[in-house]
DNA sequence: GCGAATGCTTGCACCGAGTGCAACAGTCTG
DNA sequence: CAGACTGTTGCACTCGGTGCAAGCATTCGC
């Protein structure tokens, strides 16, 4: 066992060194000539590793652009959970998808991650595969909110309004994209839920 | 120039014949042993012809299962288009979306089509990919019942609508697949839909 | 401090999807 | 029948991704 809250370890930080390099070398790589063009060989390479030392780092080579949605998907969660209790599904939802607006720090600007999306059909379909696992996470939560007893059998509304919200987010984000960044994405945002309320 | 609307000469007919022949044969492998434990070769095999021709008739393995979305889609848009002129966006997609509630021909059953979906990514990937397709097919219409101007730059309020739409659609199927197909989709569709609009 | 267990890197061989190309066979037209 | 056209096929290749085993560094127990 190692520390886990302790100094992380001389193995645990060169690997997170390791981790961001890869990250950094990739991400530039990928804004100047493309998501698709950029090969993992190259990558690895610039990066000074091996192929196949990639592959220990990352599942796939989307997963270096989608970054840790997991763990954001947890943080969400959590913003959702501490939501009002009397809260509607929708409000709850649309409040703590907005924690998502953070910063955005590094060299390579939310824009340029925006026009990786929209030029590469394999990223597309991964960031949304990450959805679906959103969906079974903030599920427990909307059930109460909507009032549908937490074991009932296949029953689609939970789903289908987080889900809703979600493509509330991606066309969103996909509007401020198109806007060049000039937009306010959290109003695009809002407008998008209020559309969909109807 | 072949005719079109003629009898569909000997190449056309052998070609559709190739194209059921390759479909039914892979659905068949597809719910026997799994999508992804299928290979191209096997389908090939099985189909009497060579991998290199299937690529002929399909652009991926994908493609076999999905069918032709895109034509599916602009079945869609027309009844989307037939509907009442004064109908709000949300009832005009509900009810053009039940148009796809279609009979479910052939040997492999709907819920073995589901399944497949249940257990292969890149299937439910590709698939949500037509999804977006079909976000654009719409947007014309749903932005006029919306009410706004066609021409206007990187508004996400149409396609935020479509994409809570289908979303409601995904979920009711995917909850009729849970309910191993006794519960009745449009219910179960009607119902997301509901939950959504709060 | 030493040896052993552990973990990371790497090369290698392999698989499967998908593509470009060129040769070949069948069909259709003049 | 000759020539244009179209579909089939094999081949070689690219790229993402995985299993395996050897080698090297680190860490842990003594």
């Amino acid at each position: 066992m190692e520390p886990t809250s302790e100094t992380p370890s001389l193995r645990e930080r060169t690997r997170r060194a390791v981790h961001a390099e890869i990250t950094d070398t990739a991400l530039r790589l990928f804004a100047e000539q493309g998501f698709e063009a950029t090969t993992v060989e190259q990558i690895a390479t610039a990066a000074g590793i091996s192929r196949r030392s990639f592959f220990h780092y990352f599942r796939s080579k989307e997963d270096v652009v989608l970054g840790d949605l997991e763990a954001l998907g947890r943080r969400v969660r959590d913003a959702l959970e501490a939501r009002p209790e009397s809260e509607s599904a929708w409000d709850a939802l649309r409040e703590a998808l907005k924690t998502l607006h953070a910063p955005g720090s590094g060299a390579v600007t939310a824009l340029e991650i925006a026009d990786m999306y929209a030029d590469a059909p394999s990223l597309r379909a991964k960031h949304l595969e990450k959805h679906l696992r959103w969906q079974e996470l903030f599920a427990p939560d909307i059930e109460r909110r909507l009032g549908i007893a937490p074991g009932t059998t296949a029953d689609p509304r939970a789903r289908a309004v987080i889900a809703a919200a979600l493509a509330c987010l991606d066309t969103a984000v996909e509007a401020w994209r198109e806007s060049g960044g000039t937009a306010d994405p959290v109003d695009l945002f809002d407008a998008a839920v209020a559309a969909v309320r109807g």
